[in-house]
DNA sequence: ACCTCATATTGACAGTGGCAAGATAAAGCC
DNA sequence: GGCTTTATCTTGCCACTGTCAATATGAGGT
């Protein structure tokens, strides 16, 4: 019955108060900066974006750093899932999960540039934000008990090694570098991923 | 005797015609860079800082991009440098070499992360200007013939794995991530760079 | 001497982030 | 219910940015 409104109206009436600002800011935000990208970010586009002031995300963020900050800890956790849901499809062995979750790092990077790079690549963000701290730790825990499920002594060398790799790709592939490796065939191109990422691992 | 100015003067008297505000131009970039961090790059400091009005870097750069390229082609320019003058300190046989290329990588990232972040991680400059794309380029072949120096065959998948690894390590170095490598003393770091790189060269 | 044209300045414009002051409505309290 | 309090949102302003057009300057060629 739509709250029984005598002129059939406009399907958003404009409210003065909007609700579920934070969330609908938040994904605006996100939106903006897969279309955009991250150096051409506007704060005052993502409000006009979700129907609101300039000046609205201030109530809720504080500046537009606070925005990214809240967007990159959300990034962190999609990061983390794209791993994790890479690696649900691999075999159990410590090798195979290693390399599924570098192939999901650089998923993640090739079809989420503008966010990776946030992530990964920006001083907008506070990265002492207690949100984004524990985003930014869970996943280097995830990819040390990976590391260690292989080795038996998480060595922060070992660790590194594998990271660097998947993060080199990744970061590459964001950049749209390495077209050697961009052009090939989606089914080539994961396999030659998989093959330079377990070069990458100790033993 | 200084042109013999009447009263003493300002050391650098205020001209209408610099003389050599292209160079001056890209030093102060630089500079800015350096001090600001590419995301508070403003081209109105980058004038201020060579002493001249704002609009004066239009007629050598036209826009905020094209002195990004320019500062981008020298970048890469210093890039290159810094692997060949950290290869030019090391063994000669191919293994030692691509390991110091990729310590200079590391180096140019640690110590000029603005820099490497504009080479890297923007989309302010414009890649397709001849300059710029050319310098790229000469930093892949550069790579490029080091491995083929040690397979003989310049395989791309070989070089992706030698460059992720270098690029992986050197972009993390730039981000402050890798507390765990980062918080060794020099010397130990550097130990545990040439190891990890030395992980990813093929044979 | 003069003219030409590259070089540099000034002033304007729209866009941006941040702040202060006010408007609105939801929630708490009697 | 009626009232106040408080969170939420808007408006208006400021300084700053990049870019453009119009103007000023002066170096080099004739």
């Amino acid at each position: 019955m739509e709250t029984e409104s005598p002129l059939c109206e406009v399907p958003e009436k404009p409210r003065y108060h909007h609700g579920a600002l934070h969330d609908a800011l938040l994904a605006a935000a996100e939106a903006e900066l897969a279309e955009t990208g991250l150096e051409a970010f506007s704060l005052r586009r993502v409000a006009r974006r979700a129907g609101v002031s300039h000046a609205a995300p201030a109530h809720h963020f504080g500046d537009v750093g606070g925005l990214l900050t809240a967007l990159a800890a959300e990034g962190f956790r999609q990061f983390i899932a794209a791993m994790t849901s890479h690696q649900a499809r691999a075999p159990q062995d410590p090798k195979a999960q290693i390399v599924a979750a570098g192939l999901g790092y650089i998923a993640f990077a090739t079809e989420r540039p503008a966010l990776f790079r946030l992530i990964f690549s920006s001083d907008r963000p506070d990265f002492g934000a207690p949100d984004l701290a524990a985003g930014s730790e869970q996943a280097y825990d995830h990819l040390s008990r990976l590391v260690g499920a292989r080795t038996g002594r998480e060595d922060p060398v070992d660790i590194a090694a594998v990271w660097a790799m998947a993060h080199g790709l990744a970061d590459l592939m964001a950049a749209g570098r390495m077209d050697t490796i961009r052009h090939l065939a989606p089914a080539d191109r994961e396999r030659a991923f998989a093959g330079i990422l377990a070069r990458s691992i100790p033993g």
